[in-house]
DNA sequence: GCAAAAGTGTTTATGATACACCCATGC
DNA sequence: GCATGGGTGTATCATAAACACTTTTGC
């Protein structure tokens, strides 16, 4: 048993994980795959798990839980959702902290929600996740939440919209070579809207942070796209001297 | 005394409170005042308040205090920031969570920080603070500060810069009225960089959410200058439509 | 040869920048 | 009348937007 002179909060790191579906258009083969890929709209989706415990039990809810009292608050996040969904690797930032007085039924709870990116591509393997009970959830399918879960993901969708507007972010869901089809199809999906594809290529290449590479994806039923990666280290000293992303 | 049957951190909601210094080229007559006014350099300053007991006792630091059990977080750091300054009626919105292990040698202290605003236009008599131990102080002149409210100082700052770039932030530290140079200063002040007025006047009536009253600043020692007001509300329905504000 | 996606340029419109002088007022 | 800041316009440049066809590859 824990005492304090005053009362005290319980405090939990949860996080909200997209990721892209569609995620084996590969760089690598593929074989007795069959993708049509007639459409190339890909969707953004959100990492969740099922409850087993009250309150909420049985319901969808964001991975995460409480922090230990000799860890930092992205520790307690990367932790907890590498626990729960066997994720880990994956980029992450804090979102904000919810606490409404009322928002567990069981005492007062301090929720810091981060905002995590997962990059399927690479890591293929967390697509499953170890988790018997997690699961992607495309955004326009999404089962009701435990808690106030529902207005922490419209925060980091709202976040990750932002966000992408003024950094570069989209590589985190990307393999270190993509296609410049793949980061257009990327743009749309977080954003919500198709855009040109001549000015989306040559606004992209003409910020001089997405290098052209002397090699072709692969095993593709049509011709195959050049692969292009991006020179993050060029990014961050132009962003040191003022230049702004812009998307 | 209360026990939890685990651990619980003690969790603070601190606000870093920013106004402007010579904040008095007033729209109401102000008798006596020899300002000369020869340079309107104005200058971002931060609210501290000098603490009286341990840790840190006698240092500067945030105002801000433990949020109560039953109190929304930004109730919290409005209370606390009103208890220690007298400080209230302001614009307040989170900034972020500060959670090291050992940021606070008592026990483990998570802490909401908030980023402020306060118009001393039009809360003067907040200038002063009703506190004996509170102070405003300009950004180049800081004195150290306790635990880690330097860092969170600066994240604050690097919010409210990056903020003011999408958002209409500025009218926050501004009176309904107001002159386009006191905008032009103040966006100077928040940019740390000159901006050629012509330019500056034509891009922001462009928007169209900067109305032209009829009306002029009184009592200064030259030609008065047009009074202007924000049109909040036209510029969140252009925002919804998806106009996007940009400094 | 056909289906599927890759790749490519020019024109136009819009917004950003650079730049200097006269005006109104208080003293 | 002079000092102080208020107020104004144009030309240039850079970036964004609109727009459609040819090429490559696998089947």
């Amino acid at each position: 048993m824990f005492t304090y002179r005053y009362p005290h909060p319980a405090v939990t790191a949860d996080c909200v994980v997209f990721g892209l579906d569609e995620a084996c258009p590969p760089t690598v083969p593929d074989p007795g795959s069959r993708r049509g890929s007639d459409t190339d709209a890909r969707e953004l989706t959100v990492l969740l798990i099922q409850r087993d415990l009250d309150p909420y039990a049985g319901a969808w809810a964001l991975p995460g839980g409480f922090i230990r009292l000799d860890e930092d608050l992205d520790a307690a996040a990367r932790r907890e959702l590498e626990e729960e969904t066997g994720v880990r690797d994956l980029y992450l930032e804090q979102l904000a902290a919810f606490g409404a007085p009322d928002r567990d039924p069981r005492e007062r709870v301090i929720t810091i929600a981060y905002l995590a990116i997962v990059n399927l591509f690479e890591h293929p393997v967390a697509a499953a996740t170890d988790a018997r009970n997690a699961g992607w959830f495309a955004l326009d399918e999404l089962p009701r939440l435990a808690f106030d879960h529902e207005l922490i993901l419209e925060t980091a969708l709202a976040r990750l919209r932002s966000k992408h507007r003024e950094e570069p972010i989209a590589f985190e869901f990307l393999p270190a070579k993509f296609t410049l089809r793949q980061v257009q199809s990327l743009y749309e999906a977080i954003q919500g809207e198709r855009v040109d594809k001549r000015n989306f290529r040559k606004k992209l290449l003409a910020t001089g942070v997405i290098i052209p590479l002397d090699e072709v994806e692969m095993d593709v039923a049509h011709r195959a796209a050049q692969l292009h990666r991006f020179d993050r280290e060029r990014y961050e000293a132009l962003r040191d001297e003022g230049y702004r992303w812009n998307a």
